[in-house]
Parts: C-alpha cells; structure tokens; sequence
DNA sequence: AGCACGCCGACT
DNA sequence: GTCGGCGTGCTC
C-alpha cells in the first residue's frame, strides 16, 4: 500500500510513501502521520492512499514511521476547503492545509463529554416589526436551500439581538453556531453576553493568541460535534465544524476579516460563503457599515438583505455633527470648539472619546497656517519627515519612496510654513493635561493594550462604564463602541487617511464616521465633531442625514468608473531582490506571464523602506470575474529566480 | 521551513 | 591552520 502527505513546510506538493503492513488499516486521508522527510523525522498528513505506486520513476519511497491520529481531525470537508482557499488565495498546500489542522503531533482530541447542559435566558424583551420579520424570515431561509442574508441597518435597531436569538434556537437543536468579531477587544466585550445566555459552558471563545491547552479543549469539542456558541476571530472560521447550523459575521464591513500578514491569507467573508454552503449551515453578515463587496453581492441577489428601521425603545436620537477646522487658538491639535464642548462634558460628568486617524503616518508635515498636509508631487501621498544621518533632514513618501526636502509651499495658503507634528495618543494625552488638569485621561490603541497591564484594558471597560472624562483612541476604539457611555465623540484629524495609496480609504473612513454617529444616536444630546482640514475631502452630506447607503452607492459609483474592487479584482505581486536588474528582470517576467489574462496593470511601484539593501516594488493587476482563477493561478505558480522573492495577494487590503 | 553542504573571511 | 558566515539546493 502506498500514500501520498502533505508536510507542514511551506511546499506546494505531496510526497509518496510506502505504508508498513502494520499501519495499513489505520492510514486514511486526513489522518496525520509521522515519516522520515529529508533527513529528519517530522509530521505530515496523509491526502490520499493507493494500491499502486504512482511516485516518479527514480526516486525511491521511504516509508510511513507511525500514525497520530485514530480519526481524521477535521471532517470531510478538509480537501474541498483546502482545494477552495489554494484556487482563491494561492499559497502552498502544506502551509494551508495545517492552518486548519494543529501540526504538532502532540496535539490529540479530547474525548467528547458524555452529556451538555443546554439552559438559554433570552432577555423578556418587545421586539421590533423588523426584528419579527427577520427572525421569521432567517428560519424559513434555514428550512430551504442556503441562502446567505445580510441582516443590515444603523446600531440600536436591535441586530445583535436577533442574531442571539437565532443562535439560542440552534444551540437549543444540538447544534453548533460561529460568531464571528473583528478583533480580540470586541469578543472580550461580547462574550459575558453570550455566556450569560447561552451558559458559560457551552460558549467558546476563540482567537489565535490563546493558550494551547484551550485551543485543543475547544478544537476538540468543535471536532467531536459538540453544540455550542463559538464567538471568534476570523481564525475561528477555519476551526473543524462537525455540525455548523448558523454562522453570524458581526460587523462585517471591518478589514480585519481580510488576513494578510501570515499565510494563508484569505477572507473571512469569502471563506465562509464556501464553507456555510458546504454544511448548509445559515449565513448571516451583520453590519451597519457592509463592505461595498457585500453591497455588491446583495445588489447581484447572491445575498439577500433584511433592513432593520425601527430603533429598540430608548435609543431613537439624532446627534448633532459639526465640522470644525483643525486649528485651534489655543492648541495644536484642538479646535476651540472642541475644547468647549470637552469643557463642557467635564462639568457633566460625561464621558468624551477622541479619535486620532493616525495610521502609519505619525512624523506627517503640515501647514501651521491652514493645516493642510506637505504631499509627494509624484504621487500625492502624504509625506513623512524623516531625520537619518545619511540623508539628514527630508521628507520621504511612503508610497513611491521620492524625496523632498523641507522646504515646502502649502497647496492652499501657498505659505512656507510647515511643522513637523510626531501626533499619536500619547501627545494628545499630554496636550489635553494641560486644559484638563483634574480631568481621567486614559489611552486606547493597540500600544496600551498589548500588555494585560497597559491602561488599554482600563479604558475599554471605561467605555462601557463611564469611568473615565475622555478617552484618547486611534481607529481600533471606534471598533470597541458596543454598550459604549460616550456623549461625545470627536474625530480629531479627519483626511488624513484619505490621501493615502489605499483605494478603500474613503470606504473605512466613512464607516467609521457611521460607527460613530450610531453609537452616538443612544444617546440623548450626543455629538460628534469632526476636525478637518479640508472639508472637500469627503462628502459629509450622508454622514450628515445619516444615511450610509447612500454613501456606499456614491462611492460605489466611484470604484466603477475608476474600474477597481468589487468591479474587478485585484492582484498584487510584491517583488523582492537585492539586484535591481534582477528585480526589473522579474517584474518583467511577471507582466508577461499575467499579461493575456488581466485588462489593466499599474506599476511597477516602489515600496520605501529606509534601512534596506533589498529592492522591492509591487505591480497590481486587474481583471475581470472570468480571468480571475486563471491569474491567481498564474501568478501563484510562477517561480521567481534565486536571488528574487515574491508574495502573492489575491484581493490585497494593504498597500505599500 | 529546516537542514546540510560548501566555499570564503578573521581569529586561536 | 580552523571556526563560522550565509548562499544554494533538496526533501518521496
């Protein structure tokens, strides 16, 4: 008997084995193994088995060490996703194939417990006409064929609750639901909730940073069958579901569903519109903010939409917005105004929070007069001051990589005066102790919060409790609002973001105005200010009736004309070589090789990076629904030479 | 990814 | 003379 195992390496192949007669009727696919690969002993797994030998002539088999597993770990839907996440993200087999299965062959599933106590409090609540009708609606989609919904309207019109609910009744079937939020602050703040309903036993909460021994405890008990709520990151997506009935994507428009960082990449969205189809499992996206890929899908009817209208009781209030000017008499980085309106939340014991966009661009160059920001004449990005000793003093572009020396004229006053401005929370923080000596000033960005200890903790529980007279944020807090006690919110350097190299910026932005101003619309007299530069930048007119829709169509429109996601897809190639003529070699290659199956190429583009002996420049690609797989395909195969590197990203969300 | 082999520079 | 740098090649 032979076999062919997938190892966990980053190779995009199989290996043949022999099996021993011993083993041979306890090999099947997806059981892991152990076998001698190169000149050590390491795990594997086993994709298929075979009477014949099928290895390449010349090369002669190894056999099979021991076997780990009694049973596969993951059900039979292991290839087909594996198969499903190579073709859309590219990527080697064994790198994807043990992002969904533990490659350490200590890792054993736990016995599934002989009996669960299942006991769900559902809050004794009125529900609205729209939480009724969905409801009814999502069980009769669950009776029929699958049908993903996207479950859509501003925050308070009581969402959440009827996602718990449908979770309570597949729970209370034996079944298994998955829950998914955007980051690990948001399934902190959700699980007590969950726990509460669904019992404290029955509710998993999964992210990648957690303890080896909870991931095998809840690994197993998905793998066994066990029913329960998994409230999730987007790794949860990937965990081995026996008996998925509901999977609920919350705030689905946030990018963090896109994994980028580490092989394998994917999309959560995409991800699960695959696997929910493949257990027949109901798929709901929950958002006040969709992605325009999902409004996209809705409007082609692959999703059907259910609005939610009518606010919860207590919860119907119309924030005032106003937009100021940046410049403040008094302060660097706060207007007037909104020192007034910060002074005056003081005296209310109210909780305020800012929100500084800062977003990779902390040594930013701006006009002291008007506030305008030094851009790159090439390219338009905003410029970054930065001070080497080679170089010395300059500004640098963080998109083409040109640089300009200090000497800037302001696009609009046409003034010399620029002021280098190194913002972050931390110099907010200090800026507002001086207006607010007495006042409780706590910082919440990924800084603070990485450490158990770090005041980033203390401030998300302040949101919800009020302790606290402002909170200074970056993006992430606007991200952490649910149960939030804030009366005030205040944007405090708006267009930044907006002028940068990523087409999605405009989209982000906007949803976190709407975040915003729905978290706002809770409660009475809320207000959000806005603090910008230039006030063309984005168009506030929805923001300002609260319509994100509209919005989302105008910008819709945009991407159409300007033939970008989700009109086409994108493919980015980052090409990587010490050499530059090596590095022009590739990226010629590339083009070729892309050329017959993509409508648009941009780029070459160079990525800056200032202590680096290496080349690297990225090409995006564009092509149309058709092509697609084709060229993911393409360029996932292609072979770069020694002295070259490259990293394919199908639907990229980072630019650089 | 690991791991080994191999060919050049600065040390006992 | 050799220890060790990391460039290159291979894994059934």
């Amino acid at each position: 008997m032979y076999c062919k195992v997938v190892f966990d390496v980053p190779l995009d192949r199989d290996f043949d084995y022999a099996v021993p007669a011993e083993l041979e009727n306890k090999i099947m696919p997806g059981v892991r193994v152990t076998a001698p690969f190169g000149r050590v002993l390491t795990g594997g797994m086993v994709t298929s088995v075979s009477e014949i030998c099928t290895a390449p002539k010349g090369v002669t088999l190894k056999e099979i060490a021991s076997v780990v597993d009694k049973r596969p770990l993951f059900g039979s839907d292991l290839f087909p996703l594996m198969r499903f996440m190579k073709a859309q993200w590219g990527g080697p087999i064994g790198q994807i194939l043990f992002s969904l299965v533990p490659p350490q062959p200590y890792f054993k599933l736990d016995n599934a417990p002989t009996s669960v106590h299942i006991d769900i409090k559902t809050p004794s609540m009125r529900l609205t006409p729209c939480q009724e009708t969905a409801l009814q609606t999502v069980r009769a989609f669950a009776a029929y064929e699958f049908h993903p919904v996207l479950l859509n309207g501003p925050s308070y019109t009581g969402k959440t609750e009827t996602v718990l609910r449908l979770a309570g009744e597949v729970l209370a079937g034996y079944g298994q639901v998955l829950i998914t939020v955007p980051d690990i602050a948001a399934a902190r703040q959700f699980i007590s909730e969950a726990e509460e309903r669904f019992g404290a036993d029955n509710v998993f909460c999964w992210h990648s940073r957690m303890l080896l021994s909870k991931k095998k405890k809840y690994f197993s008990a998905v793998s066994n069958g066990l029913p329960c709520v998994v409230i999730a990151t987007r790794s949860g997506a990937l965990l081995p579901f026996k008996n998925l009935r509901l999977a609920a994507v919350l705030d689905e428009g946030d990018d963090n569903y896109k994994q980028e960082e580490n092989k394998p990449y994917y999309h959560l969205r995409e991800l699960l519109m695959f696997r929910a189809k493949m257990h027949g499992a109901v798929l709901l996206f929950v958002s006040a903010t969709p992605s325009l890929e999902l409004l996209q899908k809705v409007h082609r009817q692959e999703v059907a939409q259910l609005s939610f209208t009518q606010a919860v009781p207590g919860h119907a209030f119309t924030p005032q917005i106003k937009l100021t000017d940046k410049k403040g008499e008094k302060s660097r980085f706060l207007s007037d105004f909104l020192l007034a309106q910060l002074t005056e939340n003081l005296q209310r014991k109210e909780t305020s929070l800012l929100i500084l966009n800062r977003r990779g661009y902390s040594n930013a160059y701006y006009c002291l007069n008007c506030g305008a920001y030094a851009k790159c004449k090439k390219c338009g990005a905003i410029l970054a001051r930065e001070n080497t000793p080679e170089h010395g003093d300059r500004l640098v572009c963080k998109k083409c990589g040109h640089t300009e020396t200090l000497q800037q004229e302001c696009p609009h006053c046409h003034n010399l005066i620029f002021k280098s401005r190194g913002g972050g929370t931390q110099k907010v923080v200090t800026e507002l102790a001086k207006f607010f000596p007495k006042a409780h000033l706590l910082r919440l960005d990924s800084d603070t919060l990485k450490t158990k200890a770090g005041q980033g903790f203390e401030a998300l529980n302040a949101l919800k409790s009020g302790r606290a007279d402002i909170i200074v944020g970056t993006r992430l807090a606007s991200g952490a609002l649910r149960g939030a006690k804030i009366t005030l919110a205040a944007v405090l350097d708006a267009e930044l973001e907006l002028d940068g190299p990523d087409f999605r910026a405009s989209e982000k932005y906007g949803q976190m105005l709407f975040a915003l101003r729905g978290h706002l619309s809770g409660v009475s007299d809320g207000r959000l200010i806005i603090q910008a530069a230039d006030k063309e930048a984005y168009d506030y007119e929805h923001l300002f009736a609260g319509d994100y829709n509209a919005a989302a169509q105008s910008e819709l429109a945009l991407r159409e004309s300007f033939a970008y996601p989700p009109y086409v897809h994108l493919a980015k190639m980052l090409i990587k070589a010490k050499d530059a003529d090596v590095l022009a070699a590739e990226t010629a290659r590339i083009k070729r090789l892309a050329a017959p199956l993509v409508c648009q190429t941009l780029g070459p583009v160079w990525c800056a990076k200032k202590t680096d002996v290496l080349k690297k420049q990225y090409l995006l690609f564009k092509t149309d629904e058709a092509r697609w797989l084709e060229l993911v395909a393409a360029l996932d195969s292609f072979v770069p030479v020694k002295k070259a590197s490259v990293k394919l990203s199908a639907d990229p969300y980072d630019f650089y």
